[in-house]
DNA sequence: ATTTCATATAAACATATGTTTATATATTTA
DNA sequence: TAAATATATAAACATATGTTTATATGAAAT
């Protein structure tokens, strides 16, 4: 009971759960992350260890980034829920945004051939000047 | 998705999580749930009117007694959710206590014939005494 | 070695949440 | 109509949580 009780809090946050939800596509650095979820460096690094700490993510280190999944070998009770959210959320207005934010980001990505904090500071400008 | 937030929040609470599973069982009222959850009656009503907010609980008055039970025209991310927790709580310590606090309780009422505050206040002591 | 840069962590703060105690409401019974 | 009773609500409090700002860490590049 305890863990899924802990599993529910950790995942009823919007930043986290949307978090979550990237990462059920691709595995992501941080400074990806902030451009899809739009969020400050110290606060998306913060939930992705609110996300590790309950059994959720694996993380990997490549020079100076960090990429982090979620983990193959999750428990039985986390993986159904998080099977649950999916199909909950599959249609869901933030969740579609998110998944076409990631989209673009990762395009302009590989159009910039770089993946560093200033390349998505400067996706994240380009990004609210559209709307 | 602020409704799933919501609902995960709601659901991210220990008394109110189980009184949820509880009453997937069968409609119960407050003074039953004080006897199983072993709480206070305020804080068993007002995790009710939260469960009655986020749209999971129905309310029937018969007589001075109210009745609660799961609605039975529940959203349809609020039923996956719960069928998922449902799934994931099956063989739970806690839970499958819960149930056999129900059953002990439902007994005890029988016998007396009586469904009122005194009548599981007393349930709740005999059982303290068991342990 | 020193600087740079991505990320992590700590400190500080405001806000939200769970719980208890006290009180109100509404139905029944006397 | 008054007293009793099941439940709801409000007030008060302590604790937990999300967020920002400032600082630390550790790898890479210079």
């Amino acid at each position: 009971m305890k863990s899924v009780i802990n599993l529910l809090k950790v995942l009823s946050d919007e930043k986290r759960l949307r978090m979550l939800m990237l990462l059920t596509k691709k595995e992501m650095c941080v400074c990806q992350l902030m451009g899809v979820i739009g969020a400050s460096q110290p606060l998306v690094s913060r939930n992705l260890s609110i996300l590790m700490n309950a059994g959720l993510l694996s993380e990997r280190r490549e020079g100076k980034l960090r990429f982090y999944r979620i983990r193959e070998d999750l428990e039985e009770d986390k993986r159904l829920l998080i099977e649950a959210l999916k199909k909950v959320l599959q249609k869901d207005k933030i969740y579609l945004e998110d998944l076409e934010t990631l989209k673009e980001c990762t395009e302009f990505q590989k159009m910039t051939g770089r993946c560093d904090m200033e390349t998505f500071k400067e996706f994240m400008k380009r990004r609210k000047k559209k709307k």
